[in-house]
RNA sequence: CGGGGUGUGGCGCAGCCCGGUAGCGCGCUUGGUUCGGGACCAAGAGGUCGCUGGUUCAAAUCCAGUCGCCCCGACCA
């Protein structure tokens, strides 16, 4: 392609409204363009690079016997309404105004509608369905870029199952085309264990990158690679020595003392002591929560214990319910508020399972109690890992300390299992002529985030460093001097010379901009080599080679340039 | 949705506090000179200062409202 009528707007200044390096520099190439909140304009370069991620994804995808669809982003609102999600997804779900139409964040409801009219036997399955189209999804705040957008490219795919055997073997297949999608893209990824939220279902992981730009939190152990989202993050935190005896159950005056550090210097106590109370609310029953010490309870983990819709409690319904302020409040004499049949239910964080001699509050502003043993004095509902891993505890696995680390989620794999199929009505005759719900795993890959990604892991200060699998070209052809018949001819002569290689080359042939500026936008634009052809070289019939990751140069002789390329492409 | 910032030619910004003919750099057009790291000279084109209303003889500037965009948080299937 040449340069002197491609439409490449590079920028020679920073955008204002970009912060992180993929945004600045993928509006500085000239790959998008913002046309509103969350949502770009891709230009010629930045499609090519999209076409060129989609290619690997689904070489990637057939390889596994998926199949691709194409299907519609309008959707009727009543297939949304049929599997709860209309209301699940919310202010999210993008709605039509003049028609009950939505627009599709995602596509099981669509293709457990094909699947429920389709699959009606065993013999069908398995199937893996995907498609790679945009979704759209009312974020409250789009953010970093093609990152979080309000519309977005998705490669989703959906594997149809009849056994649960089989749901696990689709899953596998997919968490292997992953590695390989993203290994191609040459991406330094982690996988982590996550949280399946409210999708629902038994199993997810999730394809991370780490960066300081993402929004997940993971942490990592570098010595033996385990990895988790914070969400589901484990450490191998100690617990507190149960003493010999429990002593006995002592009330004590701790006047304006609310929080657990100022509990901890009042009474000059060691913080694994301390019984931190939290109350939540799920319908109408309270629930009391107690942690270690200052440990902080990890939402996520509560809401695996106890559902979706926990809330904490507001600080006007802690007195009625407990008789104190928070910062009084604790496990023992909790229910004496509470009018008759009503009562908390008390869940513990497993890190105090067994502990005595406790202090937590007493229920009345101003005094705490000491001496509480949870065996003895408490009614305990159960103990659950509740607690946010802290960085630096010792990982679950070997024991190193942990590193938390910010990260960009590229994939989420799930197992579903048969909620969709339930819903939707897709049933299949297993063997013994008996109905079953189809089991369903959903897999999603964010394709922009791919592109962002590279960019994040790979640039410097002068531009964007593309590996070979990415690249929208292979070459950068620079035509040096425009005014010099020779090296025009040598230059013009190289670019049909690669064009009938199958080289892809975008040619620097402007006559109307000087070296320098040529050398920026290539440096700026990443392709992995430029070639440069200059009167200082072409007089001795050479052209001089850039490698743009290491910015190492080599002189190389006319007639086999085309050859050395080819050989740098396949390397 | 809460907090903060911002809106002036295509891009990056100054001017606003203290009201009085709208400015700079880059880019763009034309001509000329240049040609190995974002060239130089000369002459040009291009702006209802986000929008609405108010105060004033006079508003980019002061006041009120509103919209867009960005950042932090909440949220994030």
């Amino acid at each position: 392609m040449r340069l002197s009528n491609s439409f490449i707007p590079t920028l020679k200044e920073i955008p204002s409204d970009a912060y992180i390096p993929s945004h600045q520099l993928m509006l500085r190439a000239g790959m998008i363009r913002p046309l509103g909140a969350g949502v770009y304009s891709f230009l010629p370069l930045g499609y090519r690079l999209v076409k060129k991620i989609i290619e690997i994804i689904r070489d990637e995808m057939d390889a596994i016997g998926g199949q691709e669809f194409h299907l519609p982003a309008l959707n009727p609102l009543e297939l949304w309404e049929e599997t709860g999600r209309a209301k699940d997804f919310g202010d999210v779900l993008f709605h039509i105004k003049n028609r009950p139409l939505v627009l599709a964040p995602t596509h099981e409801e669509v293709i457990g509608y094909i699947a429920s009219n389709h699959i009606k036997s065993y013999r069908d399955l398995p199937q893996i369905w995907y498609q790679i189209q945009t979704k759209f999804r009312n974020e409250p705040r789009p953010r970093s870029g093609v990152i979080r957008g309000r519309q977005f490219l998705m490669k989703d795919s959906y594997s149809l199952d009849a056994t649960w055997e089989g749901l696990d073997r689709s899953y596998e297949l997919h968490a292997e085309a992953y590695k390989k999608i993203f290994t191609r893209c040459g991406l330094r990824f982690f996988v982590v264990g996550a949280s399946s939220g409210a999708m629902g279902g038994s199993a997810s992981q999730e394809f991370m990158i780490e960066s300081q730009s993402g929004e997940d939190t993971c942490v990592r152990c570098d010595n033996c690679g385990y990895a988790a989202n914070l969400e589901v993050a484990q450490s191998n935190v100690a617990k507190p020595q149960r003493d010999g005896q429990s002593n006995k159950l002592k009330e004590i005056y701790t006047p304006n003392v609310r929080t657990i550090d100022e509990l901890k210097s009042f009474l000059n106590v060691d913080e694994r002591l301390l019984a931190k109370s939290l109350i939540y609310m799920k319908d109408k029953t309270p629930i009391l929560i107690l942690m270690m010490g200052n440990d902080q309870l990890n939402e996520s983990k509560l809401q695996a214990v106890l559902g979706a819709d926990v809330r904490p409690s507001v600080p006007e319904e802690l007195k009625g319910l407990t008789g104190a302020d928070a910062g009084s409040i604790g496990p023992v004499g909790l229910n004496d508020q509470l009018p008759e049949g009503t009562r908390f239910k008390i869940i513990v964080d497993k890190r105090l399972e067994g502990a005595n001699n406790l202090i937590s509050g007493a229920n009345k502003n101003d005094y705490h109690i000491t001496n509480i043993d949870l065996q003895r004095d408490v009614k305990v509902d159960g103990y659950y890992d509740l607690r946010i891993v802290q960085a630096g505890e010792p990982c679950p696995s070997c024991g190193k300390p942990l590193r938390i680390v910010n990260a960009i989620e590229l994939g989420h794999i799930f197992k579903l299992g048969t909620k969709y199929a339930e819903s939707l009505d897709a049933y299949f005759l297993d063997e013994d002529g008996k109905e079953q719900p189809i089991i369903m795993g959903s897999y999603g890959i964010g394709v922009e985030r791919i592109m962002a990604c590279h960019i994040e892991q790979s640039h410097d200060k002068h531009g964007i460093i593309w590996n070979k699998a990415l690249a929208p070209f292979h070459v950068h052809l620079i035509l040096l001097n425009a005014n010099n018949e020779k090296v025009v001819s040598t230059a013009e002569h190289l670019y049909e010379k690669f064009q009938e290689a199958l080289i892809d080359v975008l040619y620097d042939d402007r006559d109307d901009v000087s070296p320098g500026f040529k050398f920026k936008d290539a440096d700026l634009l990443g392709m992995p080599l430029q070639v440069i052809v200059g009167k200082k070289n072409v007089d001795s019939g050479k052209v001089e080679v850039k490698e743009r990751e290491t910015g190492k140069r080599k002189l190389v002789e006319l007639g086999k340039i085309v050859h050395y390329v080819e050989q740098y492409i396949e390397s």
